[in-house]
DNA sequence: GCGACAG
DNA sequence: ATCTTGTCGC
């Protein structure tokens, strides 16, 4: 039987009005030397979410670490809501990474959100760490030139830098205890020659559409980076240890 | 009422 | 984000 599944947007807002005024945008004050970049898939069908956390090196732009998250999901994505539907896979993913990182990188937008908090920002706080939003696509606010850099403003505030050009470009936008400027640049920074995704959150993206094709019960050819990554499963999909030991992903 | 709408 | 066939381009 499917578990119930509740959830309250008008809640889910009231969290987000409360948990903002966490938020600092003060400086980094370091050069950091790893992200930890953050993303989710789905297997729909099914109803389950998988989250992948990836400790990147800034200095090589390769990964050194991993943790996937599997667990049932039922929060539905309803626009300015995105952390309370990620957060579930993504969370326990990042927490065993998170002290290692130098930033969280997120893909989703941080304070360049209607309510100043979007899922960067949320991680970032629940963390407790510096946290950057890479998004592919604006949520709010207005596109402003200034100074041959593109920014995402809404009353007079600038929320994001547009790194790039959309839409093979992203909005990078601060989360927690970074600055716009700092955001911007580590995003930039990140960006390997010819790409255009900074790397942190592009390996999390592929790795965890990797990990989804094997939920799927579908045969994962290969991708060299799943050898990095080890799993936690979380209830109900249990059944799942024998196809990702199989595909070489360890489970703990 | 209308347009916009991360993943 | 996911689903999904063929199709267009480097």
């Amino acid at each position: 039987m499917k578990g119930h599944c509740r959830f309250s947007a008008s809640k889910a807002v009231k969290a987000q009005l409360l948990l903002r005024g966490k938020v600092k945008l003060e400086s980094l004050n370091i050069d950091p030397r790893t992200a930890l970049g953050l993303d989710a898939s789905y297997s729909e069908r099914g109803g389950v979410g998988i989250g992948a956390a990836v400790l990147t090196s800034l200095e090589t732009l390769e990964p050194v670490d991993c943790k996937i998250y599997i667990s049932r999901v039922c929060v539905p994505y309803i626009p300015g809501l995105l952390a309370f539907r990620e957060l579930a896979v993504m969370a326990p993913a990042a927490s065993p990474l998170s002290p290692k990182a130098d930033v969280v990188m997120v893909d989703g937008h941080g304070i360049a959100h209607p309510r100043r908090f979007g899922i960067a920002s949320h991680v970032g706080v629940i963390l407790e760490r510096p946290s950057i939003g890479v998004a592919k696509r604006k949520l709010t606010g207005r596109l402003v030139e200034e100074a041959g850099v593109r920014y995402v403003v809404q009353n007079g505030e600038k929320l994001a830098v547009v790194v790039g050009e959309p839409p093979r470009g992203v909005y990078v936008s601060p989360g927690h205890m970074i600055t716009l400027e700092e955001a911007a640049s580590v995003a930039k920074a990140a960006v390997k020659p010819g790409g255009w995704m900074p790397e942190p959150t592009r390996l999390a993206d592929r790795i965890s559409r990797a990990v989804k094709t094997i939920v799927k019960g579908q045969t994962l050819i290969s991708y060299s980076h799943t050898s990095l990554c080890s799993a936690r499963l979380g209830p109900g999909v249990e059944d799942l240890e024998r196809p990702l030991l199989k595909a070489g992903i360890e489970v703990e």
